[in-house]
DNA sequence: TCAAAAGTGTTATGGGTACACCCATGA
DNA sequence: TCATGGGTGTACCCATAACACTTTTGA
């Protein structure tokens, strides 16, 4: 791989091999009170019947997080929710076509908003993730097309590990919010119980996490609580730690 | 962006638009006492004249991970080293010519291998990354190639973030390093001055993060010090601390 | 009156920090 | 003998975990 002394330059416009750029997206969500996560049934091969994550090629003019918010509202009719980059998977062979590179998003949302029964051919529906990472299913290649399975395990390690050490799990809220309903996303995602009194505590100390709105809701019964909204802080300090690690 | 409906798929291999993918790597090493970065000086435009990091097309067979390091090993001879995925860029115009997609990965290296000199037509050197990033420059496009600044300050924090949770910082030591060695790749890649005492209680006193190897050294004069390798842990577990966050 | 959820108070514990102190070498 | 870096002991501080206890609603 020497004898790159006189071409122009390794970007050489006219001679980049063949390879297709897609965006997927792994958007979760909190249904029922399971993590879940948006997945498309393909009606073509290959993997026909399997589920995948959403996506599409990336087009000229957009940028990569732009591909990726246009995908997650042609399939939810959803916009603004939290978006980052998960990483990008390109093994030759992980789609039999062609060589694909997929760069992938991780996105969060609220309220999960109805998505079975729209018009695309491709029929998007919301899924637990349990029912594709449990450790206890086989490694069913018909369950989830090309390395899906594998990106949606890094997508909900990367969202377990992000609620410890920031203020993503606010995202999983809707604009206000209780202490427990913030709770109950942590119990949720982690498979987890937390000391409800502790855990009040901890995010109402955390300076920039939390910030009052001064309204109250008696929604979930019991004694009133406080409504929130989600403050500015992007890191929390100090972190909220998970009890023991989440074996997935 | 409807009308999807009676297309076969959104991957279908006939019709993907022209991107070319790159590979480009953030090779991080520590070089008399400063965290120092391999850059290439470009001789064709655009930015010619100007810094880069390397990379190049991905070949039509190879792992995007495998990629990254064909191409350290062209530039640098050396291979084995800590090699992660940082990143994936590709906003349109970020290259003049034609819309490129990079995916970037972070090595980590100890040891710099000598580079300048070097045969190829770009000739890479080691540079501290302070020349790069220190927030009194001005952000003067000249110095660092296409959208490279960032991606080395996205490098450098990535690198910073993970020597508190992981491993990570071993990598930039030889395999055989003293507690005092690896005191002072934190010190150096975190800007700031460790207690030595404590230091060497939370290290040794980590299940997992380093082996004792049973030797002595006295490299680095005083008393002979104990010998240690990398331990088999990833995950620090409880993790070091940064005294301050490190203003870039 | 009871169940349920929201909060507050209190105590024990464990890790972090600061720093006094001793050890083993080369010059 | 001194400088240099290695390593241990210890006291204080503070965040956490555990849990008793009070508050405020709906049923």
């Amino acid at each position: 791989m020497s004898g790159t002394e006189n071409t122009d330059s390794p970007y050489d416009p006219s001679k980049y091999p063949p390879i297709a750029v897609t965006v997927d997206v792994v958007l979760l969500t909190i249904q029922d009170d399971s993590l879940s996560v948006l997945l498309v049934r393909r009606g073509q091969e290959p993997f026909k019947g399997s589920y995948a994550l959403p996506g599409g090629f990336v087009q000229p003019d957009e940028t990569l997080a732009a591909a990726a918010a246009r995908e997650l509202e042609e399939e939810t009719g959803a916009t603004g929710m939290h978006l980052e980059q998960l990483g990008t998977y390109g093994d030759p062979g992980r789609d039999p076509r062609m060589r694909v590179v997929s760069v992938v998003y991780l996105a969060l949302i609220p309220n999960p908003p109805e998505v079975t029964g729209g018009s695309d051919a491709e029929v998007a529906e919301w899924s637990p993730v349990a029912s594709f990472l449990d450790a206890t299913l086989p490694e069913d290649p018909s369950l989830l097309a090309f390395d899906h399975r594998r990106i949606l395990r890094d997508g909900v390690e990367r969202a377990r590990g992000k609620l410890e050490y920031s203020g993503l799990a606010t995202a999983f809220c809707s604009d206000e919010f209780t202490v427990g309903e913030l709770r109950r996303v942590y119990e949720i995602v982690w498979g987890v119980e937390l000391d409800a009194r502790n855990f009040h505590r901890k995010v109402t100390g955390t300076l920039g996490f939390l910030e009052a709105t001064g309204e109250m809701t008696t929604r979930g019964g019991g004694r009133p609580a406080q409504l929130f909204k989600r403050g500015a802080t992007q890191t929390l300090n100090p972190p909220i730690l998970r009890p023991s690690p989440t074996v997935l």
